[in-house]
DNA sequence: ATGCATGAGGG
DNA sequence: CCTCATGCATA
């Protein structure tokens, strides 16, 4: 029945659409993911995306990141006060094409930063204004290729809340479901869904705000606690291992986030490393204002 | 819009 | 255990 529903109902914002109802599994596990394939050697890049991915997940190389100690000194005319993600990786090497190549428009290629927030920000706006919720989105792009994502990606891309990378890998999807959209070319597609394995979700564990106050600090002064650090401060603020564990992970992926939380204050480079490895990279730059 | 969580992939 | 891409469940 419905596949692309224009939002049946009333104009007003978007909603979370609750499940309806029937025995239907909510949890699909869209059994892809990859990502970037070919080992290529090229830090990283080539989003060229346009197969799609469907089947089966690979995924090539994991963080070969950024890192330039920016360089950066000249007295730029910034148009905004923005930052910067991870450098625009440069990759082009087809072997044996010959140029072409096109508009500095659409995709193609590896996107600047400011590329990305100019795309977010005019396809939220259509988006909106054709009707869709973020929801409805991420469904059709299960439609339309194969790949069904959440309201919560939907979301997260509009706000430039995702890593430079994957807002890369996801450009060229929302772009062409963008073309598609107001094109209206009404001709859903059939989605199916793969059902769920059942595995029961843990309940999310609130943290209270005070014990939020503590993690901040501790993760100000040691962003990647040890094994036993992490014991023993769970055991300090009494909360499980495991959630503390997780809520380091996630503080750190929020760092890497396009636009990041806070702000590195300046004169405080982070100093990661601490004891184990000594990551030559990552990338965080520009405090936020 | 976001907080906590899961899982694949890699050590 | 970590990083990353994602998302259910909530706020």
């Amino acid at each position: 029945h419905l596949c692309i529903t224009r939002h049946t109902p009333r104009p007003s914002m978007q909603s979370a659409d609750r499940r309806g109802g029937p025995p239907a599994p909510p949890w699909e596990r869209p059994t892809a993911a990859c990502s970037t394939r070919s080992p290529a050697f090229t830090v990283n890049g080539m989003l060229g995306a346009g197969g799609q991915p469907a089947g089966l997940h690979h995924h090539g190389l994991r963080d070969a990141h950024d890192e330039p100690h920016h360089a950066d000194h000249h007295p730029h005319p910034h148009s905004h006060p923005h930052q910067q993600p991870p450098p625009p990786p440069p990759p082009q090497g087809a072997p044996g094409h010959p140029g072409a190549h096109h508009d500095p428009h659409s995709d193609e290629d590896t996107p600047t930063s400011d590329d990305l927030e100019q795309f977010a920000k005019q396809f939220k706006q259509r988006r909106i204004k054709l009707g869709f919720t973020q929801a409805d989105v991420g469904l059709a792009l299960g439609t339309l290729y194969g790949n069904v994502f959440s309201q919560t990606t939907i979301c997260r891309f509009e706000a430039l809340q995702l890593s430079f990378k994957n807002m890369c890998k996801l450009k060229p999807l929302l772009n062409k479901w963008l073309e598609e959209a107001d094109s209206s070319s009404g001709s859903p597609t059939s989605i199916d869904k793969i059902a769920a394995q059942g595995r029961k979700r843990k309940k999310r564990t609130s943290i209270e705000v005070s014990v939020k106050g503590a993690l901040e600090s501790h993760f100000l002064k040691c962003p990647k606690p040890s094994a036993q650090e992490i014991t023993s401060l769970a055991d300090s603020l009494q909360l499980e291992k495991e959630v503390v564990r997780v809520w380091f992970c996630n503080r750190r992926q929020k760092e890497k986030r396009m636009t990041p939380p806070g702000g590195t204050l300046p004169g405080a480079e982070d100093v990661y490393g601490g004891s184990r490895d000594t990551p030559p990279h990552h990338g965080v730059q520009t405090p936020v204002q």
